[in-house]
DNA sequence: TATGAATGAGCCTTCATTCAT
DNA sequence: AATGAATGAAGGCTCATTCAT
């Protein structure tokens, strides 16, 4: 819902993106995102209550544009390539992301600003990839025991994190090996 | 009034250890770690130069008890459980150190404070996982590629991080899941 | 709560050149300055990058007042009475200085900050009296070796900080001395 | 009186005489005294109370000597040699003394340290430069009023001070240059 | 008596936040 | 609504001084 509608405020949203993904939460400071926003600190001000705020509006801005991605692969993709989807899309879009991405994986960053935003996004997260998942169970004509399924939406979660920054040259072998480790937990 | 303290080292280390296993570089500050040894913040700049230094300290010492363990299972270990039994140490490795061995995954973080070091860490572990990898192509007779090769280690090394974080609670079903999904990219 | 001040760089100009005067550069800290120009720490730093920069830009200030004034000395005065005219503007500036006047002379205190403009001024100075001295011996019709010059720059300037200083009463009877204290190195 | 004794103090109190005159007060910590004087910080507790008495006890210590040596000339000479041989004994002093003379002139330094030894000093120097400058009125079959007389005394001073210290090759020439610049005082 | 580790007040500097304009 | 100067708490670090050994 937060649409960026304002000029303004995209510019915000951008220069904070960048400034956010690039060095992480401590090391932007308020000036920094005025500057590169083209607008006075105060400013800032009347649009995110605070600097904790601004940084969970962008987090949470960031994902919305990628939930409605994965989104419409969810309702719009064959149960069959559902996963498959998913998973590219994921990888597209925590591609853009760089170091924003981890920050799911890092309680301390984030649970230090006291966001329940994280968890929330997390399990939305889990949901989409879940649902992809059982569409996959139902192809392969299988049900995995809740337990097995949590884990493997975290896995995939984390190989496409991993793959996606440490070997950003070869994507589409990287999905192909992400879709292959699927199978173990699936047996 | 100065006192003479024991263990001082080990206090501020483990006191150290804990509060940035914890909270990350940026949210502790030299107060609380001195709080939290027992000791006067002067006394912290007596065994570590700066705050940097003291995280670089406190990171290089965890990870040197670490690489001990782990070289000790690459020496005494059999080919063709070394992979396994490596596996295994680090995942018990990791599993103390909480948050803390994420660093290695977050340049932004690390790099920021010009650490050569984790560097060097990522790329020690990275040879001892690879070590173990070879043994393991061995075994199975087959010989991996250099890139795949690569890629193994690291997500090897991210699933360990990720279950033993988040699913803590099963270890031994977490280390047969890992040796699960070595197989699809061997192959 | 933000004030709006008037007049602060003139404030913190004022204030600073009061404290550094009386008290020296290291007995001078930050928050005495702020709360004697009636600002806060932090407004210091919108006007002056650090501590050192502030001193150099007072005792730079200080300095360029003096500076025009002689210069206007040295153009509209007659040769015949330059040296006397310039020795008493520089008279009154110094006074005014109190010990600021000196750290001209201590290379230590001001060397240590790694401030070349010590040596400017200085340079400047001395060029100044020189030109004040030259006009002199034309006068005279004589002309100095410049080692003697250089002595005599170097003693007027010696002779003012001095009696401006300790025999602050009577400043005609003192000029009066210093200009008798040129000859003999006239001859 | 505080003649050095023992090979401790004595190797005190040269490390601190060259720090402090090298440095300043403020820019020479203890435990750099302490490490050139090759004992521990906590020694040197034992001989000076603490810092600032360490200063003045060298500052005394130093001028001390100097007195010595200023004494013996007001005694052995003729009163017709006596301001000459005072400034060159002077000048010679001076001249090892480095920055550490100029202390004498600056107000702030030492009486931010509330050093009556300073003012001590002063007129204890005062009065030997008096004692010569009245045995050469003597000579000159003159007498000076009281206020001329200290004028005298402190511009000789500062001869001294500024020519050994920016002039420092021809020692024969100063001296003479001094004794030059007295006599337009005289008259 | 000598040692030097321990202490902690105090200094410089940063930066999120406010608010008069 | 936009501005950016002003604020001051908080953090890193230093160093004179103390005291158990």
């Amino acid at each position: 819902m937060p649409k960026i509608i304002d000029n303004i405020e995209e510019k915000i949203y951008n220069s904070a993106f960048e400034l956010f993904t690039n060095k992480g939460y401590d090391s932007v400071n308020m000036k920094m995102v005025a500057k590169k926003s083209g607008i006075a600190v105060g400013t800032l001000y009347n649009y995110h209550d605070n600097k904790k705020k601004l940084y969970m509006d962008v987090f949470q801005n960031s994902w919305d544009e990628t939930f409605q991605k994965l989104n419409k692969v969810l309702k719009e993709r064959d149960d069959s390539e559902k996963l498959k989807a998913l998973i590219e899309t994921l990888y597209t879009e925590i591609s853009k992301r760089r170091g924003f991405a981890q920050e799911l994986m890092r309680s301390s960053e984030l649970q230090k600003l006291g966001m329940k935003i994280v968890e929330n996004l997390k399990n939305e997260l889990s949901t989409m990839i879940k649902d992809a998942v059982i569409s996959y169970e139902n192809k392969e004509e299988i049900e995995l025991n809740e337990e097995r399924r949590q884990k493997l939406v975290q896995l995939i979660f984390m190989d496409i994190i991993i793959l996606s920054k440490e070997f950003s040259q070869d994507k589409q072998k990287n999905l192909n090996l992400i879709m292959e480790r699927v199978k173990p937990i699936i047996q």
